[in-house]
DNA sequence: GGGTAAAGTTAACACTGCTTACATGGAGGG
DNA sequence: CCCTCCATGTAAGCAGTGTTAACTTTACCC
């Protein structure tokens, strides 16, 4: 089982690993705040200095948090089915905001700006980008098939990515109550579709 | 000189001013973390305990900062001149983004979720919501000129709120590059305003 | 002008956190 | 079978922070 790059079974199995999922549950038990090194080795049954032989600082191990998160992201948003293209978008939406519903610290932690410099934590980069190189494929796919007019592609992504991520914000921020997050999405997708111009 | 509830001229002259003061330029300089008690009674020239004959507990100098930025983005909002209520909707949304690109810290503490129930501060809530009011306000207006076509004032209101803090929020992490911001924000307006759906 | 209460100072407490230096244990290779 | 080296434990340092208690100053009111 080498699968890891490095990590074989030492004395604690995998140590790493443990680490970032203590700290994913205390980012859901306690928000952002509750994820501490030393409440994470804790969660994991080591000491407090246990995790510097994994991680060199604090903010590596909330980069690995964050990077597990946005792995779970694309993989929900690349099993979005649909007939056609603008349905797997539409999809693709709900989503994402029932992750953010669903864990609305985590996406805190990875939208919130807590890690400053994303580029120094090169595994965080390529998790981000490749949820959004899927939103990306679909909308290409969409265009091509007709179901949505636009003159770049990249203008519908970044229009699709702050539609989100807008929406997801006040579902973290408790602003949308459970219930209503399906029909708000529903007016801001029918909106966004129809345009606001008449016609 | 009598306008404040009860502050006269005492020792310091007006600390729980320079203390929300203070700590707005502690927000925009060190970002949200660099808020401490301590550092603002520092850089308004007090004590650390000076405060706590201003404000109960840290949370309320978060949240009195956090209404300054609300009452500043408000005014600068209800500023907005245009020829057709579309054009002011159009016009707020670059004052909004211009706000979020001036101040990026100060935005993140007003929607990052620092202080868990504003419902605590009414101060908060109600400067918070005048901001809401006269995005509505505009969109009433345009909706009745015929400017743009909704069921729903509502639903228009949550869009327009959604695709502003997404851009924000894209803004405010840096993944917008200042001098692209302008056309970032055109090339989504112009989507919404047409909508994604051919015609 | 004296008293009162607000406003501010000093000092300390109680935590908590990140990080490092050094000691220890156990697994794997020769 | 021993030796080495990685992964952990122990202990401590150090820096901050919010908060409270007790004392002092000063502006205003009568």
């Amino acid at each position: 089982m080498s699968t890891s790059p490095r990590k074989t079974a030492y004395h604690h199995g995998d140590l790493r690993r443990a680490l970032v999922d203590a700290g994913r549950e205390l980012v859901r038990d306690q928000g952002v705040a509750g994820l501490t090194l030393r409440a994470a080795a804790a969660r994991a049954g080591v000491s407090a200095a246990a995790p510097y032989r994994h991680f060199p600082d604090k903010e590596s191990l909330l980069a690995a948090v964050m990077a597990e998160g946005f792995r779970e992201l694309a993989a929900t948003m690349s099993e979005a089915e649909g007939a056609r293209p603008l349905d797997r978008m539409h999809v693709i939406g709900q989503r994402y905001l029932a992750f953010a519903d669903a864990e609305p610290a985590l996406y805190r932690l990875m939208f919130g700006g807590t890690v400053p410099d994303r580029a120094a934590h090169p595994v965080l980069e390529a998790a981000e980008s490749e949820a959004y190189a899927i939103m990306r494929t679909v909308i290409a796919e969409a265009i091509r098939a007709g179901d949505v007019h636009a003159d770049s592609i990249d203008a519908v992504l970044l229009t699709m990515r702050c539609v989100m991520q807008g929406l997801a914000a006040l579902i973290v921020d408790g602003q949308i109550p459970r219930e209503r997050i399906p029909s708000a999405a529903r007016a801001v997708m029918g909106v966004v579709d129809q345009g606001l111009l008449p016609r």
